[in-house]
DNA sequence: TGAAATTCCATTGACGCCCATCTAATCCCA
DNA sequence: TGGGATTAGATGGGCGTCAATGGAATTTCA
């Protein structure tokens, strides 16, 4: 099944750009749905990104291990403040019977979103941007990525490959 | 099995020109198709290239790999956030029976692709072109390559590779 | 009881799935 | 060795299904 697959790894991969209605809804791409399928909320969660005019979500499941990962800080860091603050501003966002949430006028604000919103997948996690914005966001990284020519941290290969002579 | 065989591996060799028929669909050669077979998903993940007017295609093993090593960086970092962005502009292209994908309006424009698709092996991954701009795109290099007597850089894996100065 | 929120139902349009044809290699046998 | 048969890959088109969307109906809470 879908869901199997998607639950190993939940991969969210591209950007789908869905219509908000008038009363707050907005249709979760399915394939989102599928890697978040069989977590303990049928949903996702969602918070204000910090740097960005967007919006941070993710399933439950993440957000189980991020608390994980923030209790094992200092007690009195001021990371670890800043964190746990973003489990004060998260919200659970339910799934309705076609797949969709509402978005909270609280996150709507934060990243402008009036008619669109644009999920664009980002691996384990996801956000949610006004699509226009993200257009130009999207351009700025590209640029940047051109221009440092930021590469993924080269592979290192396990098995050393034999040496490869000149053809 | 060549399933076997192929997921072991994954090479992509050789170009192969397809066409692209009036629903956007091109058929994936199929010994591109025996490299991904036994993968977890049956198609291809592609997205644009940073540099070239073409299109980065691999499996989806590829994607993952690429995500736990992305996932090791620090939470907030800005490479992290640059390198994440690839999987918003990464989507996944599933076979139909025939072993056909449909190529998205955004990828096709980006690489200018209208009536045909040169696939273009990589080796563990492969490219995306118009095929004539592919035809160029060769030329050139062929052409800088016996000019500048360009040998392929003995990729040592174990040394961890000399500081790359900005162009 | 009114407003807001949740559930249910209907529409539509894109995409996945299936079959039919065509082409080009390969094979077989006279 | 040449021609016909066979198979696999590539190409084109039709149709059903599901995701996205919009609105109505029903429930919940103040």
């Amino acid at each position: 099944m879908i869901g199997a697959l998607g639950a190993a790894l939940a991969l969210f991969l591209s950007t789908f750009v869905n219509k908000v209605d008038r009363k707050g809804r907005v249709s979760v791409p399915a394939t989102f749905r599928a890697a978040l399928a069989g977590q303990a909320f049928n949903g996702i969660i969602a918070y204000r990104s910090f740097k960005l005019p967007s919006i941070e979500a993710s399933g439950i499941d993440r957000m189980e291990e991020m608390s994980a990962r923030i209790d094992a800080l200092d007690e009195f860091s001021e990371d670890r403040d800043a964190l746990s603050s973003i489990f004060a501003d998260a919200q659970q966002l339910a799934f309705d019977g076609e797949g969709r949430v509402v978005l909270p006028e609280a996150l709507c604000q934060h990243a402008a979103i009036t008619e669109g919103a644009a999920f664009v997948g980002l691996g384990r996690t996801f956000q949610i941007w006004e699509p226009q914005r993200f257009e130009r966001h999207q351009q700025e990284l590209r640029e940047r990525a051109r221009r440092q020519g930021t590469t993924l941290p080269a592979r290192r290969p396990e098995r050393p490959q034999p040496e490869r002579g000149t053809p």
